[in-house]
DNA sequence: AGCAGAACGGAATGATCCGTTCCAGTGTTA
DNA sequence: TAACACTGGAACGGATCATTCCGTTCTGCT
């Protein structure tokens, strides 16, 4: 029996098998986007596999879920790390949320969110992610551009409304999408002159009022 | 027989008519709004009806939900022309995206199109309420606040994302709502020092684009 | 008082949808 | 060629939901 970690270049079944693996994943990301409710038949269908490929992988329907949802946050985690990584404070900021709007990752979470139960694992992640967030908020203010009523809360209500957007096409939606994050942008950048007389009203969005899609 | 058109003080049986009218509506507003696919009887138990009394009233349920969504473009008609009666040019436009998003009434229609046959009516008003918004954005630009790349197709786009942002308590929601059109704005605002730099990336979403959901 | 019928609540119906299981077929490995 | 891993898709059973139907209550009129 082959080494199963150099899953490169297997022959027939063995190759289906592997190609399956990602196809299902890659079908239930993008029917799961479209419509959190869709029939798990539409997800084989659209990998182009039969249902038993796909509970031959997958417990049911919630552990698909759940697979796609902690998918979506792992990919959160990543593009965080990789904004975090620039040098600008500034940029760190906006490539951030430039990079969750392009990697549609963000509707993701909140659609999914609540249709099964979290494993301790992803609350680990979630948790990191949202630490992710602060620094990158931080980083936001301590360029001096960033408005200081914004929070990390902040965060996630503009991006969910930027997830709101979607249209026929992804990349007409990602472009669109951009155009509306680069309006709040404009609103959150004091060098841009916002903020000059007024702050934003009302409190931000606390913890709770976020979390609480994930209760079922 | 009384006359039907002074619908003011019947008693018994009538008035429990008169108060299920507005009352299915009301609950059919409030629980499409909250799912757009949910089932006709709970519009009916929300509204403390027997599911008869609904179906005595409307053909089915594409047709409630027609009515349900006539209705909201009528409000929004309604709101448009208050905003359009305010003297100050900005104020008519900013006034404008801040009723619309009180009265919730865009996520309304976002959301149940293409659930229904539109009527002719319908798409005259649609007609309408776009005449309207195109106003609005004319007096915005005629204040000399508002970023000239601002089209009245972003309106639609700048509410929808508004409308996505929801939580179980409905004044709380509005509030909320409220932060990210203030944030909107300060990004459209050009005497708040928006757009100094850079325009907004893209172009704006064309009518066609806009009138996708309604196909079905 | 007594009747016709408007209006109602909610159970019954029938159809559809969907998650899951099952099985026969096919290529792979030894 | 025998054992096996995997697959496609049909079949099953439960759930959901729009719609219809029926028995009851209340009103307005004679």
């Amino acid at each position: 029996m082959p080494n199963p970690t150099e899953a490169a270049d297997f022959s027939g079944r063995r190759a289906q098998a592997a190609r399956n693996d990602s196809a299902i994943l890659d079908a239930a990301r993008a029917v799961f986007l479209d419509d959190p409710k869709a029939p798990v038949s539409a997800v084989a269908s659209r990998a182009g596999v039969g249902i038993s490929a796909l509970y031959r992988r997958y417990g049911g329907k919630e552990d698909l879920l759940r697979q796609v949802c902690h998918d979506g946050l792992r990919r959160y985690i990543a593009e965080a790390e990789q904004a975090l990584a620039e040098d600008d404070d500034w940029q760190a900021f906006t490539s951030f949320l430039a990079r969750i709007v392009d990697a549609d990752v963000h509707s993701l979470t909140v659609h999914l969110a609540g249709s099964f139960e979290p494993t301790a694992e992803m609350g680990a992640d979630a948790a990191r992610s949202s630490e992710l967030a602060e620094r990158l908020t931080r980083r936001g203010h301590a360029s001096g551009r960033l408005r200081s009523d914004f929070t990390p809360a902040d965060i996630v209500l503009v991006l969910e409304g930027c997830a709101a957007l979607r249209f026929p096409d992804p990349e007409r939606t990602r472009r669109l999408r951009r155009r509306y994050l680069a309006l709040q942008l404009a609103g959150l950048d004091t060098a841009a002159g916002a903020a000059r007389d007024t702050g934003l009203p009302g409190p931000p969005a606390s913890e709770e009022e976020l979390g609480w899609r994930w209760r079922r």
